[in-house]
DNA sequence: GCCGTTTTCGGCCCGACTGTTTTCAGTCG
């Protein structure tokens, strides 16, 4: 049971009643929505927090104090918080469901609440297809207009976006943009740039000299459904893929200052600005001031961090995770680049569920410049996936050494397969099978609702019987679509140290398993990795970024990744 | 309500855009 996003729900419907309540108390209203969204983005539940280390525990998160942390205890331990029923009896009202709506914030509920009696979305949008909003003061016909806008882009649901779907469209229209001799640059800002799983939104920043001809232009282009606010140094679309896109014109001065600001994130930026601050200097989204009040910022974000005393830091690493800490001691590592990558260990072909054939997916790959790539069909419990029995599975270890052959050290093919761990923890192929392979992969694909204690026994079971060397996409998590399996990862994670089992970075932009938080806690226990595709069609192949990605946002380096050493020395790694 | 290598009191990021204004409030990122 996860009481992160429900507890941070609370606290925002808390901060938006005190807010009503008395203004002067805005910066209590910002604690408790700073700790909401330290909730909303906190991958271990409060209440596992709450159980293992107590209340101090919780005072241990950044913006969580005594108050909080009663309150969250309260919640873990009730089911409520006696707080915000109290609140809720002065206002009876669902801004949890209302602030979703885009422009509506607590002071325009509550007006609304008190004109028109508006409790809840089903209110609104009522008396705004009533006409019944226009007209009351502060509200005109256009505001009746935004409000049923917002409700339907609500009810049609559309949440975070795969950062698979969204970036490709980004990388688009920037280079639209970059060509449209309109603009001087054109970067991408934002989670996308900090290449976050989902992103609710795209932003761009361009240096136009022209910014009305390239605001045309940009509100012009064929991905674009709907202008949603157009300015001369802001603009907003409805791209048809259905994310929005915040198009930003920049003269050059400034340009450094706003892409350090914009590629965010928010708490990463006041960590940054508060060391601007002690620094004397001030720094905005418009420059970084010396007290004269000059702007000393030069080409890009990287000059912003220089002047500050801070080493670089590569836009995955900016979460406010003590990255910024770290570069002000100069002890930012050496993250693993995309070009360190060697080989891709979770390659499908024909066999189980792939459209390539062996030979396609390894010409490919050696076009990509791999060095090698292990082949890991299903194993035969994987029906749905055309899983391999041990017969299927001989022809297919033929084949593989065939290609192998015929490749002629172009590219060096390793034999495996994706072997399913079953529900006692053992694996889907006979020994021999097992021992006739390069490495094991093993991947859980059945009975994924077992309970925590049952799973992690399922799985540690399977580490500790020495055969497995590679845990395929670890939590099984499908973003958006399926929770990740109940695992305690802290006993996964020391046994998989004790056995030298390595921990997969599935690439596949719906799974990114292990995620950035994972690793950071799999890194604890000096695992290694491998960033694998999970190819399932040449296309595939050109996946590994997104695991990369990952990885950094993880902060790995080069020397905790297997794949990004040559073949000899990957071997070694091997329990054969 | 949180936080601290200037502080346990006095700070807490700040500017753009929109709509409805006749100089600004509300919302957003």
């Amino acid at each position: 049971m996860m009481h992160n996003r429900k507890i941070a729900e609370i606290f925002n419907e808390i901060a938006d009643m005190i807010e009503l309540e008395d203004e002067k108390r805005i910066f209590e209203v910002r604690a408790y929505q700073k700790a909401a969204m330290t909730l909303e983005s906190m991958q271990e539940d409060v209440g596992d927090i709450l159980e293992k280390k107590g209340i101090g525990g919780l005072m241990a998160i950044p913006g969580i104090g005594k108050g909080l942390a009663d309150k969250i205890k309260e919640y873990v331990e009730t089911g409520n918080i006696s707080k915000h029923e109290e609140l809720k009896k002065k206002f009876p009202i669902d801004f949890a469901g209302l602030t979703r709506i885009q422009g509506m914030g607590p002071k325009r509920i509550f007006k609304l609440y008190k004109t028109l009696g508006v409790r809840n979305v089903t209110d609104l949008k009522k008396a705004a297809e009533a006409g019944k909003v226009k007209g009351l003061g502060g509200f005109g016909k256009k505001s009746e207009e935004v409000i049923q806008k917002g409700i339907r882009m609500l009810e049609s649901g559309k949440g975070r976006m795969l950062l698979g779907n969204a970036l490709p469209e980004a990388e688009s229209i920037i280079a639209k943009l970059s060509s449209s001799g309109l603009a001087d640059r054109v970067e991408l800002a934002g989670s996308a740039r900090r290449m976050k799983e989902t992103v609710g939104d795209l932003d761009i920043l361009v240096i136009s000299e022209t910014p009305g001809k390239m605001m045309d232009f940009a509100t012009g282009l064929p991905e674009v459904k709907e202008i949603l606010l157009k300015g001369l140094t802001k603009t907003t679309v409805m791209l048809k893929i259905g994310i929005t896109c915040d198009i930003r014109v920049l003269d050059k001065a400034s340009f450094a200052a706003a892409l350090q600001y914009f590629i965010g994130n928010k708490d990463h930026n006041v960590k940054v600005r508060q060391i601007a601050i002690k620094k004397g200097y001030k720094l905005s989204e418009y420059g970084l001031f010396n007290k004269k009040g000059k702007n000393i910022a030069r080409d890009g974000d990287g000059d912003i961090y220089e002047k500050l005393g801070l080493q670089y830091m590569e836009p995955e690493m900016r979460e406010n995770r003590g990255e910024v800490e770290l570069a002000a001691e100069q002890k930012i590592p050496r993250l693993v680049q995309k070009e360190d990558i060697l080989g891709d260990l979770h390659v499908h072909s024909i066999y189980s569920d792939g459209d390539n054939t062996i030979a396609e997916m390894a010409e490919k790959a050696a076009g990509m410049g791999r060095e090698y790539i292990g082949i890991t069909d299903h194993s035969r419990s994987e029906y749905v996936a055309k899983g391999m029995d041990e017969k299927k599975f001989k022809k297919y270890s033929r084949e593989i050494d065939a290609v192998n052959e015929a490749m002629d050290g172009r590219i060096r093919l390793l034999k495996s397969a994706e072997t399913d761990i079953l529900k006692d923890g053992s694996l889907d192929f006979s020994r021999k099978a097992l021992d006739s392979m390069d490495y094991v992969l093993g991947a859980i694909h059945s009975n994924l609702g077992m309970d925590k204690a049952a799973m992690t026994k399922r799985l540690i079971t399977c580490i500790e019987g020495g055969v497995v060397d590679i845990m395929a996409h670890p939590t099984g998590r499908l973003i958006n679509q399926r929770p990740p399996i109940n695992l305690d990862l802290d006993k996964i994670f020391d046994a998989a140290n004790k056995q030298g089992v390595v921990m997969e970075i599935d690439s596949y932009p719906n799974r990114l398993d292990l995620n950035d938080e994972n690793i950071l806690k799999a890194r604890e226990y000096k695992l290694k990795f491998s960033i694998d595709t999970d190819s399932h069609r040449t296309e595939h192949l050109g996946l590994m970024r997104y695991g990369v990605s990952t990885a950094k946002r993880g902060w790995l380096q080069k020397d905790d990744v297997i794949n990004a050493l040559p073949y000899e020395k990957l071997l070694g790694m091997f329990k054969k």
